[in-house]
DNA sequence: CTCCAGATTGACTAGTCAGTCAATCGCCCG
DNA sequence: CGGGCGATTGACTGACTAGTCAATCTGGAG
């Protein structure tokens, strides 16, 4: 006999995945219940077998995948790379992890991250570390000179989560194409905005045009 | 002849102005249509004189308030200021709009833009609006040559307006003092970041080839 | 003063749905 | 075998609330 953990249907883990495809498809207020376990294929008591209520599905499944974005950033940080590759490597893991499963990014993104009333004001401790990670990444790139000092590291650190958050939005909307090149686009285009700033470098004069 | 909105007290409004406040202090989700008929100071059945739904008085405020954000935008985009003094401008609206009502607009933050599977999706082409109008404003720096070229405008603007809301997030969500001077440095900061960018511009020559 | 139309009231209805629970299943162990 | 225990089932309930509606009020016009 297998272990019933390899064989046998982890039945917590499909109710789990059903809730992500049905919180994403209907938000989490607009679903039932029911829906969640009719997509996991189990009777709608087995839910409460292995949840309190709906809304620790949700926390679940947030404190899932966030703590392996933060694990994820405190690697990334740790590495011996410049301030800018660390930056670039934190942009390529938030939107290769909407890449391998965009339902779920869906639903923190605009059921946890925002929701200042509900689950965001829950998991404020936890969302928070995430934007210190990425201030302190900045934080040391003040101080090894490379990123400017009149900008303060947890200000800048919001702008470009911001920017990141808003880049998945544009796809979560189904405003933007969400094609493999542009994924790849993407992540360079991120930093260089946000490092390397909109304006033109050329400060002395502008480019001579012919 | 005189419309009941004239001299007498605008009910209407006053249910309005409620819901404002109760769907920011609860969330929309978390309210009662009760509360808001509490708040006003009003019947419950009167709601449903000026309103078909709980859900038009969110359509009504959202739409009240971005059609003011959006001819502001096309105001300050048709002035004859540098671009970067247009995103400036942009950001202090968007700065003042929250200083003079926060609550309005963290019902729409948190309430519609984000809200990918109800209100967002439902007002996604006036959401596309305002990214497009900043958009414009990148547009038109990048063919003057003062924003540079290998960033497309609309991730630009996407970036823009992800930082500005990211800011107006973490006043939501309390994380970041709410002081009349950091509302003042935070216009100023914004465009810094995001237009002259993170990094030391003080190196000489970043770009030793060509 | 009478009449009307729109404003205002709040009790009521109809439907929804999160969470409960007693019954049943199926597997392993002694 | 038997018995025990967690897994599984799904009908049921208790609470909640969006939206309805008939009654009442109010203020202006004739």
């Amino acid at each position: 006999m297998a272990t019933a953990a390899n064989s046998a249907p982890d039945k917590r883990r499909m109710i789990l995945d059903a809730a992500v495809r049905v919180f994403a498809r209907q938000g989490f207020h607009h679903c039932r219940v029911s829906d969640v376990a009719d997509e996991a294929g189990v009777a709608y008591g087995l839910v409460y077998h292995y949840f309190n209520s709906k809304e620790e599905i949700l926390n679940t499944l947030f404190l899932e995948r966030w703590q392996i974005m933060l694990d994820a950033i405190g690697e990334i940080d740790a590495r011996d790379i410049p301030s800018r590759d660390k930056l670039r490597s934190v942009a390529g893991f938030i939107i290769d992890s909407y890449r391998h499963d965009p339902d779920l990014m869906k639903v923190i993104i605009v059921e946890v991250t925002r929701a200042a009333n509900s689950f965001g004001a829950l998991h404020l401790a936890e969302i928070r570390k995430a934007y210190e990670g990425i201030a302190g990444i900045v934080e040391a790139a003040r101080e090894e000179g490379s990123f400017r000092s009149d900008i303060p590291s947890e200000f800048a650190a919001m702008c470009f989560y911001g920017a990141i958050e808003q880049l998945l939005t544009g796809w979560i909307f189904e405003v933007l194409p969400r094609t493999d090149e542009e994924f790849e686009q993407a992540k360079d285009l991120i930093v260089e905005a946000i490092c390397g700033g909109l304006e033109n470098a050329t400060t002395s004069a502008p480019q001579p045009s012919a």
